[in-house]
DNA sequence: ACCTCACTGTTTATGGCGTACACAATGTAT
DNA sequence: ATACATTGTGTACGCCATAAACAGTGAGGT
């Protein structure tokens, strides 16, 4: 794969952020690849996904596609952006990054004005309520229901691939609720980073799960039933066997609401410390020099006695 | 991958935990054959190794492999077994699971009692101070450093390897740490399996952009520099725009030690909650029966006033 | 000594993959 | 009408895993 060389490196970009041509005539085009594509994927992973395949569904020679596409990887850049722009659950008109739904060919929804210069990519309608934490929930549940949808998304490796409009869309969302919280750009950054790889993980599992059921037919529990020799084994580890006798692998934990849930309760926990240190660090409420903290008690507003007499008398006499 | 079937299914099994035959003879050999392997994989990468060259490596045809080996996937089964035995650190002797180190073909370290009639993987050597947080930091910060060493193992996808005798070992010995902290067993499961995760998808991470990296020639900036075309149609998202100026991924945190803190962070949050629940649901201190948690306050010791006061008659005159 | 047989390595072949390259058909601009 | 850009096709190369048939080699039994 990826052994094409990049003789024009800008078509990448070009292709997922150039206005959409989508010429009704026959015959082929990127949008009819792209669909073919997804469809193609939805069904077989990934790793069924092949040029061969695509161009056979759409009734082409495989060497045709490429007269539209520079090769597999930038379709499946392509692909990623297309879904990403399906609106997860209720149809959200434009946000405040000029937009307008990308999903091409037709937008399904009501056309709302059109700007259409430039695409955005679709943003969420509003901060629609709730703290960080309840919209950077929705964030991580809306990705884990778009995988379970598209369940490739989770298989697209590497970090070479350009974002598009609705990639970027999503990523700017996300880093905006992070950002609310006050947390330093690198933090902000790195958690955002966190929780989308902790959703890819999890979704990766499934799939694997549903993939190897798939191509060997034969399910999770029977495949291992079949290594049967290798549990007889596992008798003289004993956190191992009091775990299995305690039917810890009987009634399993929904691994992806368990890990969220660590997941956000430790960033919750770094925003408290953060607001504390701030507040520590804070400066005098009169003169504006830094405060030191105390060991314990409430912080301190005032850097020193006479600061704090002088705050006083203003407020008496003003 | 994967195409063959599966005409003896203990294979896989035996070949991971059967006494190791290591034969001085030349020609072929499973171990020479894993070792050739890791080399390889830790060269090129998992995707990377092919059978041809492990063979050519070995000066071999391709098919004389399958004279030991049912096929790829077996083989990265072994090789994940024979790396998870290398000693992290400072070298470890026995530990209780009758322990041994399984390298095979020379064990390299001191020889202590031998128990040699079945393998049961490299186990730590001790409980080695500090608490579960500790440990179980101790056990991700190996994981990682495996994975830096031998890059590949992050890439060995898919749920069904057989686990041989060392990755068990590790797998026991997070079992036991997260489960001296009381949690129920559905939970340290999931605990010891979000942090295996999490390290994997760490690992993964770096694995890419060095991959990308070797096959490309081009350093991951100097590739994103050549996208130039991309970055000037990001200044309309403002979040994106604002951390971009404040520096933020000029000075990126650490993601591996910022995830794990937030986990870590999130898993002792757990702790600490079922530890306050059981408090809760204690019993009552004379009668015995369960206490109905108050809605705020300090948890009630005694399941009513009549208990109460006999405690407190009992403690003035026993 | 001879035959048998298991073990080990080789040769050949099949079907899959991405894509480079030369060629043909078609519609548009000059 | 001619030149040209666009689009689709056919062939070919090098890579992959592995199935199947074949060949050499040494051990055991007769």
């Amino acid at each position: 794969m990826t052994r094409g060389k990049a003789k024009d490196p800008d078509r990448g970009v070009r292709l997922l952020w150039g206005e959409t041509e989508h010429d009704p005539r026959p015959g082929l085009s990127l949008v009819r690849i792209v669909r073919a594509a997804i469809e193609l994927a939805d069904e077989e992973g990934l790793a069924g996904l092949s040029m061969r395949k695509v161009a056979e569904r759409l009734g082409f020679t495989t060497m045709s596609l490429y007269r539209h596409i520079p090769g597999r990887d930038q379709l499946v850049d392509l692909m990623r952006d297309e879904v990403m722009g399906e609106r997860p659950a209720a149809p959200a008109a434009a946000g405040r990054a000029a937009g307008e739904p990308v999903p091409s060919e037709e937008p399904l929804g009501e056309s709302g004005e059109h700007v259409a210069d430039e695409r955005a990519g679709r943003v969420r309608a509003e901060p629609s309520g709730g703290g960080w934490r309840a919209r950077l929930e929705t964030c991580a549940r809306e990705g884990w229901e778009l995988r379970r949808r598209h369940p490739w998304l989770a298989e697209v490796r590497g970090t070479r691939h350009i974002p598009g409009p609705n990639v970027i869309a999503h990523y700017e969302y996300m880093l905006s609720v992070v950002a609310d919280t006050g947390l330093p750009p690198g933090e902000v950054i790195a958690v955002v980073g966190l929780i989308g790889r902790f959703v890819d993980a999890e979704a990766l599992l499934l799939v694997e799960v549903a993939q190897a059921e798939r191509h060997s037919g034969v399910s999770e529990q029977e495949w291992w039933g079949t290594q049967g020799s290798l549990f007889e084994r596992l008798d003289r580890y004993p956190t191992l066997s009091r775990l299995w006798e305690a039917g810890g692998w009987d009634h399993p934990e929904d691994s992806f609401e368990f890990g969220l849930a660590r997941l956000l309760d430790g960033v919750e926990l770094l925003i408290q410390q953060r607001d504390e240190t701030r507040d520590e660090n804070a400066l005098c409420k009169e003169c504006g020099t830094p405060v030191d903290r105390a060991p314990s008690g409430r912080p301190r507003a005032y850097c020193s006695r006479a600061c704090q007499q002088r705050a006083y008398r203003k407020r008496r006499s003003p």
